[in-house]
DNA sequence: ATGCTTTATAGGAGTTGACTTATATAAGCG
DNA sequence: CGCTTATATAAGTCAACTCCTATAAAGCAT
């Protein structure tokens, strides 16, 4: 299953959400997520098998317990796949910022269409 | 239908890629997407339909020609949705980087564990 | 061991989504 | 106008995804 495609589903995005605060047990994040869209504890377990399986969180035992945590490698490349496209919101400020944080790379895709300069509501 | 729904297609997402480049015509893009993907001209069409209802491209007719191109509105979103854990492994370079580029959203989040310190083969 | 807890799997139902072929709409051209 | 080109919509099919209930597996406690 591709990344996007993963992360195509409202549940679990938010339990990479919760995970994005800590590592949290099954039953932690099932508490939360029945709480938030009424699902049962399989369907939770199914997402997390999902997650799991699709490089999303890595798993470790603890008695009966599995602690889930982000694992970055899927985002990453989701990450890095928008990259081509940042261009087209980050004309005016890329100046030295992208090239630090992109870790050099973007750059060189400058010639992209002019847009319609959109302020974006930015926060 | 959710950003990351319509990112979830690879055909919209290839499409997209296209557009990067620069404003098509359907009848490009449907050239493009039926030789890498074999799919009809309908499908092509519903896929840009798609992106088209979703944010993701405007559209001007010129004669019988529709030209797409890139919005960026939705991939805004995504991209600011990955901000919270970009710090997973952004955590060693986003000294001054990341204020800029990220319009300085960000930071305040730095409260994350310390996940393990991957090095990331970023190009 | 028995039983309680925690988490996962199995099997099946309902829904959604991505195709296909056929056809509609609309502009350009002889 | 009738024909062709460019693009979109309609209707139907099929596969995939998500959920549910029921149940299994595995550690903990008495």
């Amino acid at each position: 299953m591709h990344a996007f495609d993963v992360l195509g589903d409202p549940v679990r995005r938010r339990i990479l959400e919760l995970l994005a605060e800590g590592e949290r047990s099954s039953g932690e994040v099932t508490a939360s997520i029945r709480e938030e869209f009424g699902i049962s504890q399989p369907a939770v377990s199914q997402h997390l098998r999902v997650l799991r399986e699709s490089g999303f969180t890595t798993v470790r035992a603890e008695g009966t317990r599995r602690l889930y945590a982000v694992d970055t490698g899927p985002l990453q490349e989701v990450d890095a796949w928008l990259e081509r496209f940042r261009g087209f919101w980050e004309q005016r400020l890329d100046a030295l910022g992208t090239e630090l944080a992109r870790g050099k790379r973007a750059r060189r895709r400058s010639g992209q269409r002019d847009s319609k300069s959109r302020e974006s509501s930015d926060e």
